[in-house]
DNA sequence: GTCTATACCGTGATAGAC
DNA sequence: GTCTATCACGGTATAGAC
């Protein structure tokens, strides 16, 4: 993590350092000590900029949510076939997981331990019922097979756009390289592995 | 977490108390307080079953790797059409993961951040590794779709099967909800949602 | 095999100087 | 805005009685 422009820190970028140390030790695994020495700046100072450990994961997980809920704001989400509806909230999912890779990553890995965490696990699971209901809807207009419940497809679709989390890291390359694993997403859910 | 015979611990039956504490506040986030409070032991107690902590998180981590290692070396696993091998590995490794649901989930769930979870993730690896060179067996047999590289679809292929932990309890009806589960897992795999 | 008591250290957080 | 010094607490682990 470098800073950008000062070299003090803003309550967003010591957010940006916090994040990633969190993804890398665990939320529980890490310490003010090992923020502060992430940051380059002592344990107190931190107290400056956030009241402690908890608004720096309010923060980061807040910010997953919004980009994840605004994808069910969009045009291609609101209307037309289900099925089409449904590509289209897959498709910007594993792109939003992305391009906020840090923040969406802790947002799966919270466990409830904290007010906090259930929060983000409350609202977590509205977004997944919110799709599961496009999944449901996509059955009904007969668009997706019959012979698996609507409920364990939704669970198994997201468990693979989310499963991206664990090996993806940006490169250079920038938004074509997203696009790619979006696609690959895309069609591995919707028409299999098999040739 | 009921004992089953008497009402004293051996090594493995507190494992069993221990991983269930783990995997409801993370490994990090769980003390030897809490285990004493789940097991119904002190805190020192504990101690006389086991070195420490870490030493539960050993054995339970051994304990998924065994199972999910054991896979591999099925017969069906070893020959055959690479397609049908790993049709049946995915299948296998899905029920596995259920019968083993506590360990596999932990073992799912190691950060890197002590010596023991660096090992279970470096042994997590080869296996991914072996089931990697399966899936890029059965594309040069043609029977796999050629427009998503092998290494990604495998890494979604795992995301999809893994993500099971998130959701499945077991229920009363035993064995035959998890050959439903693992039944989707392998026609959403393989052939897609898709109708 | 389990307990109480305790050692010792790292934790999140605060006070107050610069 | 950052620091050093410090606090109260909870962490893992051990000693030794029963």
């Amino acid at each position: 993590m470098t800073m950008s422009k000062r070299d003090t820190y803003t309550p967003d970028s010591l957010l940006a350092v916090a994040v990633e140390v969190f993804n890398e030790r665990g939320y529980d695994g890490t310490s003010m000590e090992h923020l502060s020495r992430a940051a380059g700046i002592s344990k107190s100072s931190i107290y400056h900029h956030v009241r402690g450990k908890e608004e720096l994961l309010n923060r980061a997980v807040g910010r997953a949510l919004d980009g994840l809920f605004g994808i069910l704001e969009q045009p291609e989400a609101l209307s037309g076939r289900a099925v089409q509806r449904l590509e289209y909230v897959t498709r910007r999912t594993a792109v939003v997981l992305m391009e906020e890779l840090p923040y969406v990553t802790l947002l799966l890995r919270v466990r409830g331990n904290t007010k906090t965490e259930r929060w983000a696990m409350e609202r977590r699971r509205e977004f997944d019922q919110r799709v599961s209901e496009l999944v449901k809807a996509a059955a009904a207009e007969g668009d997706l097979r019959s012979d698996v419940e609507a409920r364990l497809a939704t669970r198994l679709l997201f468990g693979m756009i989310n499963s991206v989390v664990e090996w993806y890291r940006p490169d250079a390359k920038g938004g074509s390289e997203r696009e790619q694993v979006a696609d690959a997403v895309v069609r591995l859910a919707f028409d299999g592995l098999r040739a």
